[in-house]
DNA sequence: AAAGATATGGCACTGAGTGCCATCAAATAA
DNA sequence: TTATTTGATGGCACTCAGTGCCATATCTTT
């Protein structure tokens, strides 16, 4: 019972860069702190560094991969009943749970990356492809669909700027308040906007109106909603 | 008359820089082209590229600066009474002017940007400034509104991306085809989704097909037009 | 023509990232 | 136990992007 059921045994020395890093980063700033100082502070070779970390820039965002292979697991685990859009605002939230494990952490890292452009630049292509992730799943779920890949792309940008809404809102405030329920209610306004229902708690069995619409076929789409959505109240 | 109107007499430096740079990332690719080779090329000092460029990658970017001062002078000049999601799109639209302004020349740029992971990430970047002036807009339109700045955010990042999705067509499809066409499109179906309504021009007085729905109150909405859109053939 | 402002070139320097090889440790074969 | 292989690490030299500094050229102003 000695080792850990998990691969974590090996990332001694991976661990000790990222430490060297963030005290380094956090006491003269990223641009003032040079590989050589980290590899110093850590006692390692140089060498080693760069086969941890591609970049110096990847040091600051450890556990993306790992929270992108996650997120590709997870979309590819779902079922043909699931409703695609749920399933991407589910997908989302396993980035802000990552984020919510290390607050302190993640709140320095964003002070980082709020002040360095480097690093802002990293974080978009992170969050493109956490983006390209949910709209390839999304593509696939509708791909018979006319314009469903047009619909796929717009959707995933939609959940991922809710969702960053959510997460840059909790970091700002310092980790205060809980992330989950800001994400949710983020999320909940993209669902909201594109997903066919969900029906929160069944409505049961009670009488129902009925609502009878009469147009000009050539009426376009969007103002049968709306004639239809006000003369029922926004309901 | 010599000179011209606009301030279009200086970039003599600009522009042959430019050119020598496209000239060899076509040639040999963006990565096996050193900075060095460019200014030999273009016959000048290494200095000045950097004086021009900040980076090499921003000469594979040359036109970007200016159209992101368009965007933005676009919008500040916009009336209350405007619709805002009608003006970001619209605000949109000048980025495919642009890039449709030299097909040739974006059709060869897209390219480098699909081989070259770096030239990606610097694309992001540039997409994120667009979209962030699309949203600091909409909040400040929305600034009264409930979740202003939430769907202020996700609007902004549903306008990009529909305007990517039609621009990376295009560009994928060689310069081909009409893409004021295809933009339109997708973000009509971006506007549909959130602007209120824009009326389009009256449908003139042609008999047209009716179409009657009955249906339950409870039937969420996305069913109906589900049904009707079928119905009506893909239309 | 003199003086100043601006554009350009040259040069040396820092620092990120890479390729190559030597070395060391641990696992494995004999 | 000893030899061998394998993988992880360190050291070194190199390329190249980007910067600071200064000299020089070109253009403008008076």
């Amino acid at each position: 019972m000695g080792t850990a059921s998990t691969n974590s045994t090996k990332p001694a020395m991976r661990d000790s860069l990222i430490a060297a890093a963030f005290q380094l980063f956090l006491e003269r700033g990223y641009e003032q702190t040079t590989v050589d100082d980290i590899v110093t502070l850590a006692g390692v070779g140089r060498r080693s560094f760069f086969r941890y970390f591609p970049s110096k820039e990847d040091v600051v965002f450890p556990d993306h991969e790992q929270c992108l292979a996650d997120m590709t697991r997870f979309l590819a685990a779902s079922a043909d009943s699931d409703d695609p859009v749920v399933r991407v605002c589910d997908a989302a939230r396993l980035v802000m749970r990552m984020y919510s494990e290390n607050p302190t952490f993640s709140v320095q890292r964003y002070r980082l990356t709020r002040e360095v452009a480097g690093l802002r630049t990293y974080e978009l292509s992170v969050v493109w492809r956490y983006e390209k992730t949910l709209g390839d799943y999304l593509r696939t779920r509708w791909a018979d669909r006319r314009d469903g890949t047009l619909r796929a792309n717009v959707v995933a940008a939609a959940v991922v700027a809710a969702h960053n809404h959510a997460l840059r809102h909790w970091l700002r405030s310092g980790g205060e308040g809980d992330p989950q329920a800001e994400v949710d209610r983020a999320l909940e306004f993209v669902r909201a906007t594109w997903s066919p229902d969900a029906a929160s708690e069944a409505p049961a069995e009670e009488t129902e109106d009925v609502v009878v619409v009469i147009t000009k076929r050539s009426t376009p789409m969007w103002r049968v909603v709306r004639e239809v959505e006000s003369s029922l109240g926004e309901g």
